[in-house]
This record gives structure tokens, C-alpha cells and sequence, in this order.
DNA sequence: AAGTGGTCTAGACCACCTT
DNA sequence: AGGTGGTCTAGACCACTTA
């Protein structure tokens, strides 16, 4: 493997971030593909640093499960196939039920008029075709609601996602249609918010997130069944 | 603080590992209180290692929630108060809701015999009183019917705090009336398998939990109105 | 500015997997 | 037994918080 971006240290960031994050990025654009092997000898060597910041960066690319440490074996990129991406979703769409059930006696008024804003936004973004500040607006809605779950446990697992999906939507963006059910969506749930009905959001919230699987997922199959760049050849 | 375990390294046990190790058994034990703050410089004395291996440490701590590390601010011990056992036994409910529902398409006949197989013999160990013959084979059952919903990130979700909750029930135990009720309702749960319902399963389940969250929480709250050595002198 | 916390190196050594 | 991967030390230096 060639050097693409120089490496250089830059003040203020560590040298175990600036390779965490170069290596991130190098999967998630799928030029390091999944199955392969990071062997710390040969990081030490691309980069010019010492082990120790090595191995910090990959346990984080593992905390961050983009990779896979067995001991004594070293590391392995993991798939982000839509195997995984249909298994991350179906986890968020449990944990965002939950959150958004626990909410309910926590929210405030100012909350809600706060999300209704959001969601005024967001419709103008989906109207105009802007993905990027509709997937903003959208984690900002999602975000908001959560924290008034007082569960930081339950909050950690769904930012825990967060960064690869949005990477994942950055490069696959929403189909039209599913950007217009997500408004519709959101109608919903501000609509049973506001009228407390716990069960009601508990169904809203999991179609909610099955279809952004869906329209995900689907968009990764397409991939998957014609590679743009390495074909079966 | 003493040293009350005379720390020696034993060979084929890596320092950060054993040192990991204490301090989590000294946080479960309560001998570190929530809010304590753990130097690296202190730990690093107390030990007699260097600081790599101490920050490791740490840092697994905090990937299983036992510490926090605040940037420039050093380590800090997270409560296990009510509240916070409260909100990982919610998270579980939603994530082990999901997890048995998804098991469903996949789960062999031979695992169902399993599972009545370790049904017998946790009906048995409660009816003999072993609290940890009966969190044993409780853990068992859930496993096994996890391993077949083929999704490791919930499952990883589902491990994760298991031994935190698990060292918790060892403390606390069961009152016997969740034992009998445990029983109960995994005889409904293997019978909504059998029935292939995913909807009852997914409403049994979060009553499962819930149930198990209620007997845990109400010991600890039990034991936060009246401590147990130090009082509120 | 001082103090604390965080990170890095270079080299050494140990442990485990593969011959 | 050799090779790879994993871990440790000691000291140095940098960065952030606090006064």
C-alpha cells in the first residue's frame, strides 16, 4: 500500500488520532477493503511512529467496530456490508424506541416547539433536495428527543453508530421517496409526543428506522450485486 | 489507600490486565467509591509499573463503563446507583427484545431442546434456593437463544454490561419471589418460541426484564435509603 | 506560571502461533 | 525454533487546566 496523504503530524493532535482517523477514513472509502490485515510492523513503518500509538489507534478502530483484534493474530477489517448495516439499524431502531418511550414524562414544552422548528427546516431541505442538511437536521431531531431519556447508556450505543452511518448516508445519500416518508414520519412522532401515547411512539419510532434501513440497505445491495470499481473478474 | 491486595505479577498475565482487574473488583466491592478520582500518577506508585500500561488499564474501565476519563482531567468512578442499573436493564429489555425476535427464523429444534433441557434444571436449582446455580443457568438460557438472532453488535450490547450486572446479582442476589416468577416466564417464553410469535415474545421478553430490573433495583434502593457501613453521620 | 494529565520513543523482552 | 504480535520501561516532552 502507497502513502496517498502524506503523513505529517500536525501540533495539538495525537499522533494515535491523526492515524486513527487516516485509517478510518481509508475503510470507510473502501480502499482498505474488509478481511484485510493491519499488521502493526507495517503501520510503524507508513506512519513513522512508535508501536505504542499504533496499537492505541487500532483498539479504538476496534471501540468503533471497524476492525477486529484477535489476540495474538492482529488486526482485520470487518465488513460494512448490508449485513451489518440491516443488524446496526435493527439495534438503533430497539434502543431509539426505548429512548424515545423514556422521554415522554422528561420532555418540555420548549423541547417540542424546539423539534417543531427542526422539522419546519428539515421539510424546506428535503423541498429544495439538499441530503446533507437533511441527514443533519434529521440526527439534530433524533438527538434531541433522546436526551430527555435521561439514559446515557442507552444514548451511547446509539452515538455509537452515529459517525459510520453518517458516513455510510454520506456516500449512498436518501432516495426522494425515502426523504419524504422521513418527514412524514417525523410528523407522526411530534404528533404523539405531544399526546404522550407511549405505545404509539413505540411502533412509530421502530418503522421509522426499519425503512431508513430499508432505503439504506437497498442502496448497499445494489452495490454489492455490481461493484463500481473491482469486479468479480 | 492501602494496598490491601499485595500486587504481584503473575507470568502470562499482562500488567494492565491484572491492575484492570483489581480496580474493577475494588470499584464492584464498593472499597472505591462513585466519584473517586483515580490518578494516573497514584496508580502508577501504587502498582510499581509504568504509566502506559496503567492508562490501559483505564481506558478498559471506561469502555466498560465502570470509570470516565475526562480529557485533562484524569479518571473518575461512575456510580452503580439505582437509577443507573435502572437505565443498563432498559437498554437490555429493548436490545434483548429485539435479539429474541430475530432468533426466531434461525433457532433448531436441537436448541429448543436445549433450552427446555436448562429450563428443567433452573427449575430445579430454585426450587433447591441456589441463587448461583440460578443466575448461571438464567445467563444460559438468554445466551443460547441470542447466539441464533445473528446479530453480534446486539449481543455485544447484551455482553457488555453482563458482568457488571451479573457481580451485581452476586451481591444482591434474587428475592425468592423473582426465582418462582423467572421460571414462570420462561415457560411462557419457550412456549411463544415454540408458537413461532414474535409479537408476544417481544412483549414477554421486556416484562422479563422489567421484572428483573424491579428485583435488583428495589434491593439497591433498599441498601442507598440504609447503607450498609458508612452512614450519613 | 505551575501543576497535572497525556503522549511519544526506542529498545527490550515476553507470549503465542506456526513451522 | 522462528516469527509475529503484544507489552513494558524510563525518561522526555507537550498540552491543557487552574491559579
Amino acid at each position: 500500500m502507497d502513502i496517498r496523504t502524506p503523513f505529517e503530524m500536525r501540533p495539538g493532535v495525537p499522533a494515535y488520532a491523526a492515524v486513527r482517523d487516516v485509517i478510518r477514513a481509508e475503510i470507510m472509502d473502501g480502499e482498505i477493503s474488509a478481511g484485510a490485515r493491519l499488521t502493526t510492523a507495517f503501520l510503524v513503518k507508513r506512519f513513522g511512529i512508535s508501536q505504542m500509538p499504533v496499537r492505541e489507534a487500532l483498539q479504538a478502530l476496534e471501540g468503533e467496530g471497524l476492525i477486529r483484534i484477535l489476540p495474538h493474530k492482529g488486526a482485520t477489517v470487518l465488513s460494512l456490508d448490508s449485513k451489518r448495516v440491516g443488524n446496526i439499524y435493527d439495534l438503533r431502531g430497539a434502543v431509539e424506541a426505548l429512548l424515545v418511550r423514556k422521554c415522554l414524562p422528561n420532555i418540555t414544552n420548549a423541547a417540542m416547539a424546539e423539534l417543531s422548528e427542526i422539522h419546519r427546516v428539515l421539510k424546506d431541505a428535503v423541498d429544495r433536495g439538499e441530503p446533507r442538511t437533511v441527514f443533519d437536521l434529521n440526527t439534530k431531531f433524533h438527538s434531541l428527543i433522546y436526551r430527555y431519556a435521561q439514559n446515557p447508556e442507552a444514548e451511547g450505543v446509539y452515538d455509537r453508530y452515529a459517525k459510520l452511518l453518517g458516513t455510510l448516508r454520506g456516500r449512498y445519500g436518501f432516495s426522494p421517496f425515502r426523504m419524504h416518508q422521513m418527514v412524514d414520519e417525523h410528523d407522526e412522532i411530534l404528533d404523539a409526543l405531544r399526546r404522550q401515547d407511549e405505545a404509539e411512539l413505540d411502533v412509530l419510532m421502530r418503522s421509522h428506522v426499519e425503512g431508513a434501513k430499508l432505503d439504506l440497505v437497498s442502496r448497499i445491495e445494489i452495490e454489492e450485486a455490481a461493484p463500481p470499481k473491482t469486479g468479480t473478474l
